[in-house]
DNA sequence: TAGATTGTTAATCGATTAACAATC
DNA sequence: TAGATTGTTAATCGATTAACAATC
């Protein structure tokens, strides 16, 4: 029972790089190979061959000595490993700007997320549907969330509303959420919460701007 | 000129975690508090005290000990460190779904970020505002960009555009680019390229739950 | 067989935490 | 003064890289 290693917490950045080796793979796939080494894999993404390696001994073996690795046989094992081979309901809470954005967002149905749900305070919105996603009052946010089966929530409120969504969601049974609102949550018991924060990431983009500037 | 330790390349996870102070900051300062510490930071945050303080000293001392730090002084000191004291015109590359809602998304001028342009090739989006920002056609980017000056821009192109449109943006002078393109981008010579993939952080959260699922 | 490439162990490197003298 | 909290050094912990026997 000490056999496979999935048991011991696995580093963050480690699952990181496992979505990149992912899309890669995919890419790969996509322009006709069969076979790819972490030589390759290593080099599109900017790691070292032996990082590539050492990242997927943390799940199992994966590759033939002297191969490497057949494409399609890993990407099935990474999406196996990541959750993504199976289907995910997902809702949007918020329909202002980004969540519409969200709602119209192609790439997810690709990676066995699919948006079935949007929720709303404006009574306004409520009742319509957006990109085909019917659009619920927050009022039904238990409800809606329940009878959908949704699993997954993305929360694209102002910031003073975030921690109440996801409270809420989390007592619906949602199991994870993606937080979109600059704020850091306090986690819900149980639940797995991911911020993305935009300004955050311009942020970081004008410091190693100003900081190249500085001293190149 | 062994002194100040800003030359020695900081690490960027330490980079990202300035942004999140600097976050939290600003929200104690909105609820009136003057002063804070690193064990209230990293309370609010999740990390140590230890930590917070280890990762300020990489800029300089902004502390009083016995006392803490002002927060209107230590805001202001990341906020020159990130760069967010300057002004970042920035261009938006693209204007799908993912493009609009970033095109109105307030939460950027509050931190320095001034959307000024938008780009597309589709020519029935050229020519009009979109959240008060004019649309321009792709093929006037690098005439656009040198007049208003842009210094940051943001790729909401489909992904078999996005290396083009980095290469254009780099060589019209833009020293910073935000990728939301799901590919991973050659970075042109002396550019800084941050990647966000929104499937990503939706795989981190798929792993996270199943993970936890298998071996709690 | 020779060449390629894996999985894994050991060595290196870097980041986090603990501890504490200095300071208010 | 006593209590609080800094900045920093040393100790710990974890992650990355190098190296290589095993394998195809």
């Amino acid at each position: 029972m000490v056999e496979t290693s999935q048991d011991d917490q696995v580093p963050k950045a480690v699952v990181n790089r496992m979505s990149l080796y992912l899309r890669e793979l995919q890419q790969l796939l996509r322009s006709g190979r069969n076979t790819t080494s972490s030589t390759q894999l290593g080099q599109l993404l900017g790691f070292t061959d032996a990082q590539v390696r050492k990242d997927l001994a943390h799940f199992g073996q994966f590759g033939y000595p002297g191969i490497g690795y057949h494409c399609e046989e890993l990407t099935s094992a990474i999406r196996r490993i990541l959750g993504t081979d199976q289907d995910w309901p997902v809702a949007i809470v918020g329909v202002g700007n980004l969540g519409r954005a969200l709602l119209g967002y192609q790439g997810f149905g690709h990676q066995g997320f699919s948006v079935v749900a949007a929720f709303d305070a404006d009574s306004t919105k409520v009742g319509g549907r957006i990109e085909g996603i019917a659009v619920y009052s927050i009022d039904d946010l238990e409800k809606i969330v329940r009878r959908e089966r949704i699993r997954l929530g993305m929360i694209t409120v102002p910031a003073g509303a975030a921690q109440q969504v996801a409270e809420r969601l989390a007592r619906s049974g949602v199991e994870g959420i993606v937080n979109f609102a600059p704020v850091t949550l306090v986690e819900p018991a149980g639940i797995c919460v991911v911020g993305v924060d935009l300004a955050i990431e311009l942020e970081q983009l004008s410091f190693a701007v100003v900081s190249r500037n500085k001293k190149p």
